[in-house]
DNA sequence: GAAAAGTACTTTGTGGTGCAAAGTTACAAA
DNA sequence: TTTGTAACTTTGCACCACAAAGTACTTTTC
């Protein structure tokens, strides 16, 4: 027998993670500037977590100049989206 | 300003933690033995999980011998249950 | 009262994760 | 080629998760 929290995405036990998440499904895209604000973390401590996430697939990054300044795009993927709805969904039915 | 994910609680960082407490939601008691088979895990790490809830002021325990056993019974408190419902809004808001 | 049996811890050790701070790279503009 | 900004990467430390093993507690049996 599995446990009841299988459904429960591991990815997903930070916070931050589950901000970043929100942030790129609501939002269309988001640069690494405005998520760091937004979030009120380190460089350091966002790329991290920026980076497990793509690394899982959830989301992807593009490199540009605006505006004469380095610039990084984010965005959720649909694995992602779909990843984050189900973590959603598994705790709402956690609590049913 | 204080960040987005703000709302989201530390405490439930851990999908085990959310499934004990979602367990004690649905539940009025839940023992030790039982929880440790819903969640499958091995004593020292319920335990451990427990005694954070425990000490959170989440969840509540008493001790008691049923059928010649020793058998400790965990309740969720009205803080637990507040604390819980919080954080799920609040990562339903998050999504919105 | 000593031993057995079961539950519920506690301890120990190891590996992983989170984080800030500091250092590094990359690229464009001047 | 120097400067400036963004976006990393590295480093080091502290905390957390976990399994496994050991311990304590209480009841029943002998």
């Amino acid at each position: 027998m599995t446990s009841i929290i299988a459904h429960l995405n591991k990815i997903f036990d930070s916070r931050i993670r589950l901000g970043i998440m929100s942030i790129l499904l609501v939002n269309d895209a988001t640069d690494f500037n405005t998520m760091k604000e937004l979030l009120e973390l380190t460089d350091g401590n966002l790329a991290t977590h920026l980076r497990t996430l793509e690394k899982a697939g959830y989301i992807e990054s593009t490199k540009q100049f605006i505006e004469r300044k380095p610039n990084t795009r984010y965005v959720i993927t649909e694995s992602g989206k779909n990843a984050f709805k189900e973590h959603v969904n598994a705790l709402e039915k956690l609590m049913s």
